[in-house]
DNA sequence: CAATTGTTTCCATAAAACTAGAATAGTGGA
DNA sequence: TCCACTATTCTAGTTTTATGGAAACAATTG
């Protein structure tokens, strides 16, 4: 991922009805969630609720999938795999310190994440 | 970590010159950096400097020592590893999909990120 | 074709964030 | 004490982003 990627990312995500909409999909998986659907969870009027879904769209976090009258959302996981890879590139110049923890202490065991 | 310290550290990160600090800090890893040394690296004002430096400690991504004359700065590890853990938690509702990569894999192999 | 439903675009207002010069504060050396 | 140096705070101007009602658009249903 490239910087300017990672930072469109990152400001998508730093907000909070968007990053709530994210973590809404990312729970959802690949099944994606509808439009709607979205809005009357997080309870958010329409027309804020597409402003915010177009700029994830745009900051390449999730894709849209019109199907017939609704969209469907869907988080894009290597997105976001590619963010916390760039997050994390060369952390300690290589050297991975006691400080530093390993990325994959992120999943505690037993937790069910991906 | 709390959904209101990802908004903050997501906001944080989300701007090319914080990032570029951030991801200063975390490539050097435990022993930090200087704050006059990030500004040279990175050609930034020292208001400017200070103004971000101080909005990535307030997301509580990086912390500040004084050392005499100078103030050394460092990576919030766990703050980003808890970053990390809060985007990926339950993803797929705890049923990982073949498109829902292992978050492991954010660092290839050979790779030497920690 | 008209009505209905889901979604997006338009638009004006309001709020927040970014920038950097100038002034200020703290530290260490002469 | 005075000075040079490092860093922060103050301040103001500019830019960017967020919000949601209203209107427009698209697709299914009657």
């Amino acid at each position: 991922m490239e910087t300017i990627d990672a930072i469109a990312a990152l400001t998508a995500l730093g907000h909070a009805k968007r990053l709530a909409i994210f973590r809404l999909l990312v729970v959802a998986g690949p099944a994606g969630r509808m439009a709607g659907d979205i809005g009357d969870e997080l309870g958010v009027p329409g027309a804020t609720l597409s402003f915010h879904l177009k700029e994830l769209v745009h900051a390449g976090l999730i894709t849209a999938e019109p199907q017939g009258r609704f969209v469907c959302y869907r988080a894009e996981f290597e997105a976001m795999n590619g963010l916390i890879a760039y997050l994390t590139h060369n952390c300690c110049a290589g050297s991975p310190q006691a400080e530093c923890a390993p990325v994959a202490a992120a999943c505690s065991p037993g937790d069910a994440c991906c």
